[in-house]
RNA sequence: GCGGGUGUAGCUCAGUUGGUUAGAGCGCCAGUUUGUGGUACUGGAUGUCGGCGGUUCGAUUCCGCUCACUCGCCCCA
């Protein structure tokens, strides 16, 4: 193992991959304020209870993916593998039930120890929401539009699928759980091992397996819908009715269910046929008995977490940032600094290179894309003046250099 | 964590059926043009042929291990 490699599933984000990166993190903090979303900044690393006890004990994300360790006071720390449980314990620590609802945005790198993969790494970045405080359904309606909201101003609205379930409420879930694993253990000796170890400890797992035999098992099984408690169920078609009425595209997907034990009601994807295994681009849910397990206040929530590499994969271009002015000395390149620090101050975007001759300048100003070139010659200087060189049109001309901002300005 | 593929210059890749100085294109640097770029032409630099070990007179080429990436499973954003 080389030292000079990056740390397996960690990658380095050079300006053009930064660039993508932040307009994908932009466009989705700009969404979220408009829907009245405000940010929370939390902890890249919490108590591993945070995540122990309300990720659940069994999920493979608590079991095996958590970079846990013990700090010099020998406690027990876990860096982040989600956003939702780290902004519940903000809740609670400051104690945020005064100002219900609540709605919080947050962006940030989360990590897991997962094999490596396309669009799956072990430190990866995301944007998310959470909405406290509000039982209605209505709640689930405007998170879900902002979802895609996002996902539409991104240029991905023709690129993903947004598929939906209910999980119920906890008497829905009781029940379901019973009747499902009543049938699949009929099943269990044509079970897939995998899926055998899913019956135990978490059999709705078993109804999104890939194994062709598991498939045909599960055909057949009794539906959540079937289990639901007529308030469960009323409070889903209120969250689909919603979806409708906003015109947001979506299909009920019986089989979806969530790894992470705190959801309930309602579970929603945005999907992608476009990177292989890794076809989740934004999922979420309800949980409105998280806080409470979590020792606050019962306070329900609705929130979802998007990959923030993975939609940058998909997205297709990102706006060009600002082209720069570019300030080419003949001779005192501190003279043609003190131009760029003016140019600067009146709130352009300036590059000045810091050796070679004209042409290499000039070579410069096209490499990074520069408008205009500020020459500053020497005949010019005994003029007072400065030459403009528009560099898309390969013009020219002089102005005075007392005027020069004023001059650009215009032009710009 | 399990199974498969790949690993040669900054990038994309060719090549060596094991044999002396390992190639191309792009990019980079310099020049044709001592005050003018994006084109063209000319020249130049750059590789522990992923790492370690083995077989061999000799390995970048064969074998083993390892690391990384990648595809699928698992899981998930």
């Amino acid at each position: 193992m080389s030292s000079l490699q990056p740390v397996r599933g960690t990658h380095d984000l050079l300006p053009d991959d930064s660039r993508r990166h932040r307009w994908v993190e932009e466009v989705a903090f700009a969404a979220a304020k408009r829907y009245g979303f405000g940010e929370i900044v939390t902890p890249i690393f919490e108590f591993t209870e945070v995540f122990s006890r309300t990720l659940g004990e069994t999920s493979d994300v608590v079991t095996k993916e958590m970079y846990t360790f013990a700090d010099r006071s020998g406690d027990s720390l876990t860096l982040r593998p989600e956003g939702t449980a780290g902004v519940a314990r903000a809740f609670i620590s400051n104690g945020l039930a005064q100002s219900l609802p609540l709605k919080l945005f947050y962006r940030g790198p989360m990590f897991r120890h997962e094999r490596p993969q396309k669009g799956r790494l072990r430190q990866f970045h995301q944007v998310g929401v959470e909405l406290l405080g509000v039982e209605s359904p209505l709640a689930d309606v405007e998170v879900i539009a902002l979802a895609w909201r996002v996902l539409s101003e991104l240029g991905l609205a023709g690129k993903v699928r947004l598929e939906l379930n209910t999980l119920g409420d906890a008497d829905s879930r009781a029940a379901y759980r019973d009747t499902l694993t009543a049938y699949l253990s009929d099943f269990r000796a044509s079970l897939s091992e995998d899926s055998r170890n899913r019956l135990d400890r978490n059999p709705l797992r078993v109804l999104d397996s890939k194994d062709e035999g598991d498939r045909k098992i599960v055909e057949g099984a009794p539906l959540m819908s079937d289990s639901l408690t007529p308030s469960a169920r009323e409070f889903f078609a209120t969250v689909t009715d919603g979806l409708t009425q906003l015109g947001i595209p979506f299909v009920v997907n019986p089989k979806l269910v969530r790894g992470l034990d705190y959801y309930c009601h309602t579970a929603f994807e945005f999907t992608t046929t476009a990177l292989g295994a890794q076809g989740t681009v934004l999922a979420g849910g309800r949980y409105d008995e998280l806080i409470a397990q979590m020792g606050g206040v019962r306070t329900p929530g609705i929130g979802w977490a998007a990959g923030i590499e993975r939609l940058s994969m998909l997205v297709d271009q990102v706006p060009a940032g600002v082209r720069p002015i570019t300030v080419i000395p003949m001779g005192d390149a501190l003279r043609a600094m003190a131009v760029a620090e003016r140019l600067r101050r009146a709130g352009m975007t300036v590059d000045l290179g810091y050796s070679g001759n004209m042409k290499k300048r000039m070579a410069r100003a096209d490499k990074v894309n520069a408008r205009f070139a500020v020459i500053m010659g020497e005949d010019e200087a005994s003029r007072g003046a400065v030459t403009i060189r528009d560099l898309d049109g390969g013009t020219q001309d002089e102005v005075p250099l007392a005027s020069l901002e004023e001059h650009l300005g215009r032009l710009l």
